[in-house]
DNA sequence: CGATCGATTGAGCCCTCTCAAGAGAGGTGG
DNA sequence: CCACCTCTCTTGAGAGGGCTCAATCGATCG
């Protein structure tokens, strides 16, 4: 519940265009959580008391259907915003973020947005363009879901989470916080027998190394051609 | 090109909160202009010149992949914005805007949007909630097309287009722009064929009644159930 | 009145899901 | 430190929902 340092925060997006002062000044409404691995930030339906900047760690956000099917909206990598429920007309977050691994956030009372984006206009534009980037990776997602299989949609999720959370080891990228086949699946339309199978005949091709939540892409970019590549397109039609 | 008349979208969610003289500021960098039916108001990738508010009429905004597939994102209803991509930091637009219907637009340049959203933040605060109901509308569709079938898919897409631009006709509630099998699977990721079928399955029924480029819902409670029922639940199962 | 565009419908296939077991890894408590 | 338990992952077999391919019909428009 300290104070925060501003020297840690100050260059995140949210917090573009504004001076020490102006920044000093909106991060010392802030307060400092610290959430253990599996344990939820907040739940689906709760009343949207806060909005959230990752510091350390990683979130996954994710939705449960009426009939129990769940459902993952995105992983928040640190220096994103998240729970901004308030700030888009919502009383209640629209989903369950969950610290997947140990993390800390920054959070402020959502009572507070109305008055700081009267005082700090920027703050609603940076938020606007967060809104809007993720905007267009969710109609990403929609475009994939609709036109591509599932071995290609795999591809690419893992390789945005590669993108976005990726950690250079010794035979390629690792994904750098647990996820399982199940969390895979959940992202992809798909279920995680599937995953599992996909994965084993990458494995079998060295294009990924896996265990236990835990995923290593080997070749990257072998991944991407198989990303793009339409299935029926191996062989080219014979003119006779 | 004549200036616009200021109580015919004083209403609309853009400009909610300002007096009269703010609006009447605005509304005077916009221009009106009009698109006849299959016309386009902007392409994918051309550059963001302009943000839009519909006045009349129906747009289709669609994605194509670079294999050429179309994905159908929204339809936008009289009053809604489109075209934002510069508000949320996009040099050029993300998809086609087509106008559905003839069309009445009112345009803004891309270029005054900084200086708008500085003099009137409102602009920005009104924006984001118009960006966050979509990007909420685009995860209910990511979580329909991750654990429903195209059935009740269908029934869901359609149910929201009567919804948003619905008119009350005899027999039931007629979708109030020219609509194709083809727009409905684009909406859906699925095939013209497949919705073709479910939707003479559906006429049988008398769920529905349509012809070419025409859908009128005429139970649409029943395709409600029909929507929010899981197939396999019609039999329960019998303990011996 | 011909041409073009949208809708319908059949046949067959295949990608992916469902159902079912079982094995391995990791954590925990005695 | 070992036994046990739980969670994750793997893999096989079979079924089926929806796609592809193909042909025809009907309606709207120039």
């Amino acid at each position: 519940m300290a104070t925060v340092d501003p020297s840690l925060v100050a260059h995140l997006p949210l917090f573009a265009g504004f001076s020490a002062d102006e920044f000093g000044e909106i991060l010392r409404e802030a307060r400092s959580a610290r959430f253990a691995k599996n344990n939820a930030v907040f739940q689906q339906g709760e009343e949207a008391h806060s909005f959230y900047v990752l510091q350390h760690g990683h979130v996954r956000a994710s939705k449960t259907t009426p009939t129990g099917e769940q459902v993952v909206v995105r992983y928040v990598a640190s220096g994103e915003t998240f729970g901004v429920a308030m700030a888009i007309g919502l009383q209640r977050y629209p989903a369950t973020a969950t610290a997947v691994d140990d993390s800390v956030v920054l959070a402020w009372p959502s009572a507070s947005w109305p008055r700081l984006v009267e005082k700090f206009p920027a703050l609603a534009t940076n938020t606007l363009q967060t809104v809007g980037s993720l905007l267009q990776e969710t109609h990403t997602r929609v475009v994939e879901m609709s036109t591509q299989q599932v071995e290609q949609r795999v591809a690419h999720a893992l390789l945005r989470l590669a993108k976005q959370s990726g950690r250079k080891v010794e035979h390629g990228v690792e994904i750098d916080f647990p996820i399982s086949r199940q969390d895979v699946a959940q992202m992809t339309g798909t279920t995680l027998h599937t995953v599992s199978r996909i994965l084993s005949g990458w494995e079998q091709r060295g294009l990924v190394e896996s265990g236990r939540q835990r995923i290593v892409l080997r070749e990257p970019h072998k991944l991407f051609v198989l990303a793009e590549t339409v299935p029926g397109d191996s062989e080219p039609p014979v003119k006779p």
